[in-house]
RNA sequence: GCCGAAGUGGCGGAAUUGGCAGACGCGCUAGCUUCAGGAGCUAGUGAGAGCAAUCUCGUCGGGGUUCAAAUCCCCGCUUCGGCACCA
């Protein structure tokens, strides 16, 4: 079915209401929410698989009676819209627009349903205000503040680029050598949350598994101590962390990361500044790309007049500075353990320093540090303790003297939401000589992103050049002050907007809490794994923050989370740089929206990965029009046979399950099994014909609107039909086929009728002339599975 | 290097969780139908042997558990994702 029909169909829906709920009096609510899209090109066939997985979830629930919420919006601020306006020099509001309703145009075209009455723009003043108000509160809280943080600067383009552009330390695009320039930031305390953001992810048994492991792999949890080494003959000390305090006495140097402040303190005592001066600079040069990356060889320099104390045992042992040791974790100071750490054991070998052994375990590799867990050796009275007694002891008895605390660290790093960008929201701050920083007063929100900006690249943040903007009064003092100029990162954006899609419009407030009480958390979330840690961890951090906050009553934001696999095409991710996107419109207009959808959906499961091919879709488009034809053509009777109504409702069965486990592949061939059955059916009664039409239409919702409402006649739409459930008793099967083995082996079939006497099953089988045959020597055992398999077993 | 997932016909993929391997579809082959077809219908389609009925082999490779293994266990290989000097 094409255009003008599918048209039609498509207006009636809207017409009904049918994605409209009634958001204030919901009887049985389920929320499924998509991600909502960048709106910086046209939507292609990666982004309409996730559609209509949400699409056809969704009407699936509207049938089984949900008040279903399935709202859409657009995360507009950002990098993407910036970039397109400053090449093709129109302004990132006017691409937006223009984005926005080719991209509106095709979800509807595609028959994708959503509560258009709700959609939000993250980068209007209507919603931004409350990106700001977010802000405010976590400001309050003492959850965002400032700071000294590198970021990386493109001193070609004259712009500060973020992480995934910079390419083996150069610019994506120029090519040219990153540079680290040091700024004042704002960073969001997310670190604060790290142990309950690792611990509730056990409160999602509805999330995939392999989310969950990225995620608690992201926050990085290990459990430690700090332990203390005093500097001989000095009232310094060096504090490193460690995991592993059962192998303290295997201790032979310290490692400081060459950024350690304690070096340029310590100045005075340091014999060889000049070199170890020389060294500094030499690794910085080396850039992060090489230092970062890879398995580079470890190099260092020994700082020669102080020396270190092992509170343990009281020896002395060498300070190092090492390239292997990081600043941004733990105390940018480690404990060298040579014996039982590979990196250590590389950095002894190239400098010659003690490898002392400390732990016994079962199978030691020659020429490698043995890592894991054992007996302590030479360790003292703790020799014969195994690792983890030692580690326990070890820790207790330094920290009797003060010289160890226990300690848990996280990889997970304060979120940076800095950008020094004009596409995002305006970072609702004030400085003033006087008071210092003052956050702009709810009352003023929102500050707005001024409209007249050069916001190409001059190596500084674009607002920085709008004096409007940038001159204000202090709403403390009232004597001039300056905005800040950066803007938020556009992840703040999307950490919240689950809870605006509500109330869209509403001036007053965020969110109306009695209404996301109702509403939240989102029932079914569906979008990329390419978001499994950032956006969804950020979500979580700001759902949580908001319920210490007392403005929701859920800790956690979405309850079953989907995420489907990518569209490539070959072999490579779709991207507008790589030039292989496909879109999926001249498709729809040649083979209607319906063949497009299910062609989509029966490619592969939907989690998986599916390499882009279109050829099938003569398939689908076939199989709807013999559904057509059936639906259309076939001469009704009043009696349903027996064998039809078994197979009818076996399918029902299977369909059902099918969707609930998202196995929409499966869900679609077994309606394609009974269609093919039905066909060959010279006639049919009239339920069937409507099952097969009910069953069908939230994957062929346009298709199956028509054949209900124009060939059978009804005068309200299929959707607002009980989707199909089946009958137990229909399902009964009075004869089995059972499956004769001989050793394991198919030898034959028989029918017989269900749960038939063991004996007798047994008789019917050992006489059928088919498997005498094979039995060629005495039976050793018979096994029977009921209803199932009978294998003969020969001696 | 570490962690995770996966490996089934020419292709995409099924297999009630240990019980008929290859459902469904694409592609291909033959036939019918049509003025014609890039339309429709019918049949066939894992490999090998045979006129046939039928038999043998077969789910990345090797071993094992079991009456029975694509499915469970051990070893190895390959591919894809995530992390990557995290102390």
């Amino acid at each position: 079915m094409l255009g003008k029909r599918e048209k039609y169909w498509q207006d009636y829906w809207e017409k009904i209401g049918l994605f409209e709920p009634d958001l204030k009096h919901p009887k049985r609510k389920y929320y499924c929410l998509m991600m909502f899209p960048y709106p910086s090109a046209a939507l292609h066939i990666g982004h309409m698989r996730n559609y209509i997985l949400g699409d056809t979830l969704a009407r699936y629930k509207i049938m089984q009676g949900f008040d279903l919420f399935t709202p859409m919006g657009w995360d507009a601020f950002g990098l993407p819209a910036e970039n397109a306006a400053i090449k093709n020099n129109i302004h990132p509001a006017q691409s937006i627009a223009n984005n926005i309703r080719r991209m509106k145009k095709q979800l509807r075209n595609w028959g994708v349903g959503y509560a258009w009455s709700k959609e939000i723009n993250s980068s209007s003043p209507e919603y931004y205000k409350w990106t700001q108000w977010l802000f405010l509160q976590l400001y309050k809280k003492g959850l965002a503040y400032r700071k000294k943080a590198k970021v990386n600067f493109c001193p070609s383009c004259q712009t500060v680029l973020a992480n995934e552009q910079v390419v083996e330390g150069k610019c994506e695009r120029c090519s040219a050598e990153v540079e680290q320039k040091e700024l004042e930031q704002w960073f969001l305390r997310i670190t604060a949350y790290a142990q309950r953001l690792l611990d509730d992810l056990s409160l999602l048994p509805h999330w995939p598994e392999r989310v969950k492991t990225m995620q608690r792999n992201w926050i990085g949890r290990s459990e430690g101590a700090i332990i203390r080494f005093p500097l001989s003959n000095l009232s310094n000390y060096i504090e490193v962390f460690t995991t592993r305090a059962d192998t303290l006495f295997g201790c032979t140097y310290l490692a400081l990361s060459p950024e350690h402040p304690i070096i340029p303190e310590m100045k005075a005592n340091i014999k060889n500044f000049t070199q170890v001066e020389k060294y500094i600079e030499q690794t910085r040069k080396r850039s992060l790309s090489a230092r970062d990356n890879l398995n580079k060889e470890k190099k260092g320099i020994e700082i020669k007049g102080i020396r270190a104390i092992n509170p343990v045992n009281n020896q002395e042992i060498p300070i190092w500075i090492a390239d292997y040791v990081l600043m941004e974790y733990g105390s940018g100071a480690i404990m060298a353990v040579p014996a039982h750490d590979q990196r250590d054991y590389e950095f002894a070998q190239r400098y010659n320093l003690p490898i002392k052994e400390v732990i016994k375990g079962e199978s030691q590799e020659k020429g490698k540090a043995y890592e894991g867990d054992g007996v302590l050796i030479n360790s003292e009275r703790f020799s014969g303790l195994n690792s983890k007694e030692g580690r326990k002891e070890i820790i207790a008895y330094l920290e009797k003297n003060g010289q160890a605390k226990r300690k848990v660290l996280y990889r997970l790093r304060d979120w940076l939401i800095s950008r020094q960008r004009y596409w995002g929201t305006p970072i609702p701050i004030i400085y003033c000589s006087k008071c210092g920083i003052v956050p702009v007063p709810e009352k003023d929100l929102p500050v707005l992103l001024p409209q007249n900006v050069d916001f190409k690249p001059k190596g500084e943040s674009p607002l920085k050049r709008n004096k409007e903007f940038m001159h204000t009064i202090c709403p403390q003092c009232h004597s001039p002050a300056q905005r800040e100029a950066d803007t938020m990162d556009t992840f703040i954006d999307s950490s919240w907007y689950y809870l605006r899609y509500l109330s869209p419009h509403n001036q007053k407030q965020a969110f109306e809490k009695e209404m996301v009480d109702q509403w939240l958390p989102v029932d079914q979330y569906i979008g990329g794994v390419e978001h499994a840690i950032l956006h969804l961890l950020y979500s979580r951090f700001i759902t949580k923050f908001l319920y210490d906050c007392k403005l929701i009553n859920f800790q956690e934001p979405f309850s079953s989370l989907f995420t489907q696999g990518m569209v490539v095409k070959d072999g490579l991710k779709m991207s507008k740089s790589k030039g292989n996107v496909v879109y999926p419109d001249p498709l729809i207009e040649k083979y209607g929206a319906d063949a497009v959808r299910m062609h989509i959906l029966f490619l592969a499961p939907p989690e998986k990965d599916i390499e882009w091919d279109s050829r099938g879709i003569e398939g689908m488009s076939r199989f709807l029009k013999r559904v057509e034809r059936l639906i259309s053509t076939c001469t009704q009777k009043e009696e349903i046979e027996e064998e039809v109504r078994r197979r009818t409702h076996q399918t029902i069965k299977k369909v059902n399950k099918d969707i609930e486990n998202f196995h929409f592949n499966t869900a679609i061939s077994a309606i394609m099994e009974l269609l093919n059955y039905l066909l060959h059916c010279s006639s049919l009664d009239k339920s069937t014909i409507e099952t097969i039409v009910l069953l069908l239409a939230p994957f062929a919702p346009h298709l199956c609107e028509e054949l209900w409402q124009k060939v059978l006649g009804h005068t309200e739409s299929v959707f607002k039909q009980s989707y199909p459930t089946s009958n137990p008793q229909f399902l009964q099967e009075e004869k089995i086929l059972i499956i004769i083995q001989v050793n394991g082996k198919l030898r034959g079939k028989i029918e017989v009728e269900k749960d038939i006497e063991e004996e007798r099953l047994k008789e019917l089988v050992l006489s059928s002339p088919q498997i005498k045959k094979w039995i060629n020597k005495p039976i050793k055992k018979l096994i029977i599975v009921p209803n199932r398999v009978v294998n003969i077993v020969l001696s």
